[in-house]
DNA sequence: GTCCAGGATACTG
DNA sequence: CAGTATCATGGA
């Protein structure tokens, strides 16, 4: 990844198919984010790295990403952890040469690749914040779930306060771990949806899970692993591993949003059946994960 | 009031 | 095994 260093500022150098503003409809889909901000075409978010809270704003300019720090100048090695975190966020280490050559020749894509060119995964680079969002998303609608991640986040996480601005991390696994369901359900969770977090925090604070065991494994063993997990099926599964993992080849096909997005962009009457389903994205061999993500941002108009 | 939301699990025949 | 009840709440 090239970057440059301008002290105050870091200016990355994008990839070919890479739009900043794209990314953004996709960021600010939902007015109830607490995880990050928007503003004028800026992009405002808090990381810890090293032990330091570290607030990033992320804009355009020139044909670069530029990221500035409006805490103060960070240190070198910092910086460099930071690239590296952004490049994750926003996948842009990955060669989408092959998705828009596929893409081009597909019936259901075509129009995606050009209304939405330069869009990347969004991804979420915590495994705990990935598999536990997904797991607040099960079975209800996303308005609902936004409400869950930020009674979560607003009770569990650690927040700094800059100029009037609130700005959140998201709860720790260690923190999480440490909780009974009570602690949850007061916030609404199910029950079931209270063990399930609370057990995915211990699974990772006692080493039985971890992002780099997952990363080192193919698509087929990373969904066995995550499936082993209580409150884990298919489609959280596929979820995780394409938005922390970045596989490829990820698909959550019981999707309901992506039988929505299909619904719509086929003109059918009702949602498509999962063989009909396959059978499109048998096209889609080894590009589902971004397949899907564009069929997502459709949604969002 | 009814139906469906970015599902998963436990139970039943 | 395949089908079914259950979870719990909000919005259309």
């Amino acid at each position: 990844m090239q970057w440059r260093d301008q002290g105050t500022l870091i200016e990355i150098v994008p990839p070919k198919e890479f739009s900043f503003r794209e990314c953004l409809v996709f960021l600010g889909r939902s007015n109830q984010e607490v995880l990050h901000r928007i503003q004028n075409q800026q992009l405002f978010k808090l990381v810890k790295i090293m032990n330091e809270l570290i607030l990033l704003k992320i804009g355009w300019k020139n044909h670069r990403m530029t990221i500035e720090f409006p805490m103060g100048e960070p240190t070198w090695l910092i910086k460099e952890e930071v690239v590296h975190y952004i490049c994750n966020w926003f996948d842009l280490e990955r060669d989408l040469s092959g998705f828009y050559e596929m893409a081009s020749k597909d019936t259901v894509l075509q129009s995606l690749i050009t209304k939405y060119d330069g869009l990347r995964i969004i991804g979420i680079p915590d495994l705990f914040e990935a598999l536990t969002w997904a797991i607040m998303g099960q079975q209800i609608n996303l308005s609902f779930a936004y409400t869950l991640k930020k009674r979560f986040v607003e009770h569990f996480g650690e927040k700094i306060d800059i100029e009037g601005d609130t700005f959140w991390l998201y709860p720790t696994f260690e923190a999480i771990a440490l909780l009974e369901v009570d602690a949850l359900r007061k916030l609404q969770f199910t029950t079931r949806k209270a063990e399930y977090v609370i057990g995915t925090a211990r699974a990772i604070a006692t080493g039985k899970l971890s992002k780099q065991l997952l990363i080192e494994l193919d698509a087929e063993l990373q969904q066995e692993v995550l499936v082993n997990i209580k409150g884990i099926g298919p489609w959280t599964a596929h979820y995780v591993m394409m938005k922390c993992l970045l596989t490829q080849s990820a698909f959550p096909m019981t999707d309901v949003g992506l039988h929505l997005a299909l619904k719509a962009q086929l003109g059918l009457d009702v949602k498509p059946d999962l063989d009909e389903i396959k059978k499109m994205a048998s096209n889609w061999s080894g590009w589902e994960a971004y397949a899907t993500f564009y069929l997502w941002r459709s949604l969002y108009e």
